[in-house]
DNA sequence: CGGCTTGCGTGTATCGTTCTACATATAACG
DNA sequence: CGTTATATGTAGAACGATACACGCAAGCCG
């Protein structure tokens, strides 16, 4: 226990002294460590005994400067969804038998925060990116596939050429909903939405208005149709809710884009007196955990977001392996029904 | 046999073209991106210009082999608690007006993950870590802490001498709790934790057991403390709750170690047909969002995760310009009353 | 048996920066 | 007016890896 060593400098074992120890050149333990092809046995043993005893690791940073740097970015939009954590447990998921490593960056929905984002992880060289739910229109996010492999999650665009996209069938989704607040003899049908005028028409919120417009018509409902958005200056979302359901002329039964405010809205709806479902029926989106506790027993969709994780993943991996043509994935979402319908 | 189809043209604009372009040499324009000293007025805004045609972003690995790489790492145990959320909040607030960027790692619980993604942020070059609710012992820190500068939230080890430390007074936070549960009548309460044998007794989860311990002991309740641990092989952390709701000798009060935790035990007490408060008071930590909606209303510590990640912040950005002396900081929780207790 | 593959290991240019030295011009001083 | 500071810009060596182009030996074939 005599640690009165002062701080060291620490030398850095670099493939140089690898190289030395082992007593090969520089350029066959490159080989070794890529397990490129030409190397014998005998050498890569020797190698690798080397690396093990200094405990070698190579620079991610040098790497970067000419070859792969085994590192991908993932881009959320936003940390405290824990819809978007089932992906992200998807994506390492994958990602950990390999000698991937995956890193984080958080945009928290501004479109300049994710810009830059995703411009420092190109500077940091990593191989290919994850986007969930970006806010970006389709065509950035086109110029920044040009300069690297993406992926999106949660980007509708299945015309998009230059990047790849994965999606739970939103139209699918949410035409379950309905047809479930319908089957259930509800024809005043609203739809609480969070979507605003900088979201792209690719993104999710904006793809299940539209799908929520669309199915209100498939059932001759559209008269009835009407999407209120949450997101309003100045103002907080549990009052904005709390004043929607203050309406005259509230509606019977409710979808609401994201169990997160679905959540809000159950809430608000039993602090207001109201029952749920008799007086209210709410419909959440996610099947978060939040909405399975016997409190709340929010009726979702559910979507899998690890589901969706794994297939982005394997896209992006079988993108960096070389194919250059788009690949757009759907899944199927389900209806999780519980007593909020 | 596989075409391999040749990369896409995309030439980077590098230092060199910029140098080109602004007709000054390489130096120059590096001297001008870090204000270095030695620079006219002239060159400086021929360099600008010349970057800002260009659009021009020095490479961050190229970077990372000879200085700074603005970019610090933040490792997170896991990515589902909202609390962590908030305190990336902090972090990412105080990092946003500067040049810095932040690269989120997630450990998932697991010791050998954790260091593995610190070795892949220091091979990335990374100017700095903040490392939240590590799992690894504090020599394993401190050596860790040797090759880059470290701050540890939620890691109560004062004497480390290599590293930085931010907490919420943990001690104090649980006497709180305690004490309001003594106030209103409560002899027999019982501590719900999560720590297991893998973890280092500087963790967090750890300290509040010990504090539970002492507080008992304080108030003359030593007796009656005992501290049941919800992390078991094969079984859901809901099932535990309920199985030690099923316990003959139910405690009347309980303590439990996170919100996350707290609201699950709330859940399975009212499914239980328990009225809380009176069957069983509540009180939880963190004062998470979802404690504070109407239906669950669970009384909780608050301890500014904001707070805490914007010292850690502030003290990485110090240690990084060159303090050598360890700080440790501690801020003040305080009690949420809500109608759980 | 000479020429051709094939397999294995090495030398070295290169990636895009930073940083230390040095060269040059200008200003200050006695 | 010569000498010394001071300010500004440039050259070129790192940094730690990858990858291309060889050299060399052994094996194969007609």
């Amino acid at each position: 226990m005599n640690e009165i060593i002062p701080p060291k400098p620490a030398e850095r074992v670099t493939i140089k002294t690898v190289a030395a120890d082992a007593g090969v050149s520089v350029a066959a333990v490159s080989k070794v460590m890529r397990n490129a092809y030409g190397v014998s046995d005998s050498l890569r043993q020797k190698v690798t005994l080397s690396i093990e005893r200094l405990g070698y690791r190579p620079s991610v940073a040098a790497r970067g400067m000419r070859g792969k740097t085994f590192t991908i970015g993932i881009l959320l939009v936003e940390i405290a969804n824990p819809f978007i954590s089932e992906i992200v447990d998807g994506i390492t998921g994958v990602l950990e038998p390999s000698n991937y490593k995956a890193m984080i960056g958080v945009g928290h929905s501004a479109t300049v925060l994710e810009a830059s984002l995703i411009e420092a992880m190109i500077d940091n060289r990593m191989d290919g990116l994850i986007l969930v739910a970006p806010r970006m229109a389709g065509e950035t996010l086109a110029r920044f596939a040009r300069q690297i492999p993406i992926v999106a999650i949660g980007h509708h665009e299945a015309s998009a050429t230059d990047f790849d996209t994965v999606n739970a069938d939103d139209h699918k989704g949410v035409a379950l909903a309905v047809a479930a607040l319908r089957a259930a003899g509800h024809s005043d049908i609203a739809m609480l939405s969070y979507s605003d005028d900088l979201a792209t028409p690719a993104n999710v919120v904006y793809q299940r208005e539209r799908a929520y417009l669309a199915s209100m018509q498939a059932h001759g409902l559209a008269a009835h149709a009407r999407v209120r958005h949450l997101k309003r200056v100045g103002q907080t979302e549990f009052t904005a809710i709390t004043e929607f359901l203050a309406m005259p002329d509230r509606p019977r039964a409710v979808f609401v884009w994201s169990d997160l405010d679905a959540i809000l809205l159950i809430n608000a709806a039993k602090m207001a007196g109201l029952r749920v479902p008799q007086d209210l029926a709410i419909i959440g989106y996610d099947n978060s955990k939040v909405a399975a506790l016997p409190l709340i027993n929010l009726t979702s969709i559910d979507q899998s977001g690890q589901g969706l994780g794994v297939l982005a993943t394997q896209a992006l991996m079988s993108r960096i392996a070389g194919r250059s043509t788009a690949l757009h994935q759907l899944i199927e979402p389900r209806l999780v029904q519980r007593t909020s319908s």
